[in-house]
DNA sequence: ATTAAAGAGTACTAAAATAGTCCTGAATTT
DNA sequence: AAATTCAGGACTATTTTAGTACTCTTTAAT
């Protein structure tokens, strides 16, 4: 399955509990609180996201994190990119070194141009977005049909 | 990162291969051997794109492989599924059930959403487009700059 | 008929990536 | 000074992925 680690699932989770809450400042125990998701996990992914700019902390008693930006400007790719680094699907889309035969490989071009697509798609999202109720039926959110489930937990529920 | 497999990148070189010489039935040694992929290696990535009729197979001697469809309409959607199930970026875009809390979601549609346009834009990528020699300038063909490398090996570069 | 060549199916092992935890240090408020 | 909170890094455990091996079935050639 083409897929997001847990941890950038979660963050979603986080940043959009902080983006219906943006007067106040966060403190990772409560954000551990609030979503279900163990502090340590909480601190880590904060860490990370104030590392790639998406939020801000502040150290200290009454210290914590707020977004860096409005939800509008946080795009999905961001949040990706903070979370698992570069956005592309196959490792010779990222360096060209890695690849022996660079100048006679003709594939590279085109996953080149998939990169770009899905990059695109993941810039058109952001956090505004991702908050935003959206209420369509069922079908048209699950885009394969019958499946076979191969991990359990998630916490997307917030 | 958001990344598929190296069999799914294994799997793009064997097909453009296949694909470049549509009159043979290529044996898995064959394809071995052209590839520099390991036979069994091959053999496993064979069989599921067989699984998902995207290959045609002939058993016993003087039998092999064929593309079951155009390169025009072998997506590529369709070979990440074949290799590594659906896609769809969280969990929670496969099954409802995994989600506690699926009524007081709001995180799921959107996640939904983004699947959608990432599944468009994989669909609309054929074989016949990955075969096809692109030149473009080497920036348009990576979406993201500076960039750490995570894994090594890849092989497409036939 | 027999033999050799090929794929089908499944189970297993090894390697790599990811998730999760813990510890020590630095900044800030009271 | 003490308490609170984030920063940074190292480490361990878990899960996923990659790779291999083995047995069975099918087909062609002799």
């Amino acid at each position: 399955m083409l897929r997001l680690g847990k941890l950038t699932d979660y963050a979603t989770v986080i940043l959009s509990y902080m983006a219906k809450d943006l007067a106040n400042v966060h403190a990772a125990h409560e954000i551990a609180e609030v979503t279900g998701i163990t502090q340590t996990t909480v601190s880590k992914i904060l860490k990370l996201l104030v590392k790639a700019n998406v939020l801000n902390s502040t150290r200290g008693a009454k210290g914590g994190y707020v977004l860096a930006k409005a939800p509008q400007q946080v795009t999905v790719a961001s949040i990706i990119y903070a979370l698992e680094g570069p956005i592309a699907l196959t490792e010779c889309s990222i360096s060209q070194q890695g690849c022996e035969q660079a100048s006679g490989c003709g594939i590279r071009a085109n996953w080149g141009l998939i990169n770009q697509k899905i990059h695109a798609a993941l810039e058109s999202i952001t956090l505004a977005d991702m908050t935003m109720p959206v209420t369509l039926p069922d079908e048209t959110f699950i885009p394969v049909a019958t499946i076979s489930v191969r991990g359990e937990n998630n916490v997307s529920k917030y």
